[in-house]
DNA sequence: AGCTAAACGTAGGCTCCCTACGCTTATGCC
DNA sequence: GGCATAAGCGTAGGGAGCCTACGTTTAGCT
């Protein structure tokens, strides 16, 4: 059955105003002070949404789903990489929240947000072994493990530099395969 | 002035269950307990240690201290990088609380702990400058940045093989120049 | 033994998280 | 339109953790 109409406008208050307040305060915020300044208790606040990530989650949607599409079409797997990493730390510079959903470190179930871009990641590797673009050296996970650091950079103004450098590293890394053979292990 | 008697040992004791609790229930334990733990009352552990993340520093202050140290007398600097990332990583594993320390996002006043770990790196990478084994592309914080991974990697059996796949990839990226060059802005 | 400053513990305020419980109100039916 | 009902709501409060003010204890010196 179809939520009430009072219900369905309190959810998407919250949505608003978490969205909102995550881009402007950070992940930490108060869930009382997105509940107060969506208008409505902390008790609907976790009747829509148990957790914090649960809210992350939603409030970021858009983005998630963005970085669950791969754009294999243009060029090699490499430059579909590319692309996706662009988005993907544009979003780590301006929804910094979204660092929590995929980073968490969930004993059994990980958040659906990190499968999605797991998921992307997966098929650009796969990808990249099919027209040898990539190297196979490194799954998905990996990657990702890579990509935290985007997490820890303090913003600033250098943080666009720090990140590019960062993103670029990786792809770099990716792409060469025969640099990473023959090494003593650590 | 020297510390009284008491004051001494129950800074002691502090040092010594914080060091166990660090490293058996994580960064997050409630320092009540480490108080407890202890023998004495939460107000004496503040009066020692202002904040969390003193504790931290000083209940690790040697394995701090042991990755200020650098040994670049044998092979290249990309070999120092090595061993010295084998010793982070071994660091990582079985002290999770160093994490904080090292990425903690302060606005001002960055821990030295993370300075130390800065200033290592750094003697690495001029070194590896110098004898031309390592790329100049990525500075210190950049390859710090890079490690962040290894706080965020679920710990279980998994984790050493992740952790070391991490670590290599690092090495190798930084051992070669040339396949960063030319390559378009992310 | 007695003095004093150093060190201590208790007790409590603050913030945030989360839930139990009783009230309000939207919605479907007559 | 009015009313019954369950969906939805807010208040109020308990619990955990952080941190501090303040009065008490005690080590160390003479």
């Amino acid at each position: 059955m179809p939520l009430r109409a009072d219900a369905r406008a309190n959810r998407a208050a919250l949505l608003t105003s978490a969205a909102r307040l995550f881009t402007d305060q950070g992940p930490d915020v108060a869930l009382d002070a997105i509940a107060r300044d969506a208008g409505v208790s902390i008790a609907t606040l976790y009747r829509h949404f148990p957790s914090r990530e649960a809210l992350i989650a939603e409030a970021y949607g858009a983005e998630i789903a963005a970085l669950g599409e791969v754009d294999l079409a243009e060029g090699t797997a490499a430059d579909a990489l590319t692309r996706w990493l662009a988005r993907f730390v544009e979003y780590a510079r301006t929804k910094r929240a979204l660092g929590d959903l995929v980073h968490a470190l969930p004993e059994g179930s990980s958040p659906p947000a990190r499968e999605v871009i797991v998921d992307a990641l997966e098929r650009i590797l796969a990808a990249g072994a099919r027209d040898g673009s990539l190297t196979t050296d490194q799954d998905a996970q990996d990657v990702l493990a890579l990509l935290a650091g985007l997490w820890t950079l303090p913003d600033g103004p250098e943080w666009p530099a720090r990140a590019g450098r960062l993103a670029r590293f990786v792809v770099a890394g990716l792409k060469s395969s025969d640099s990473l053979t023959g090494q003593p292990p650590l």
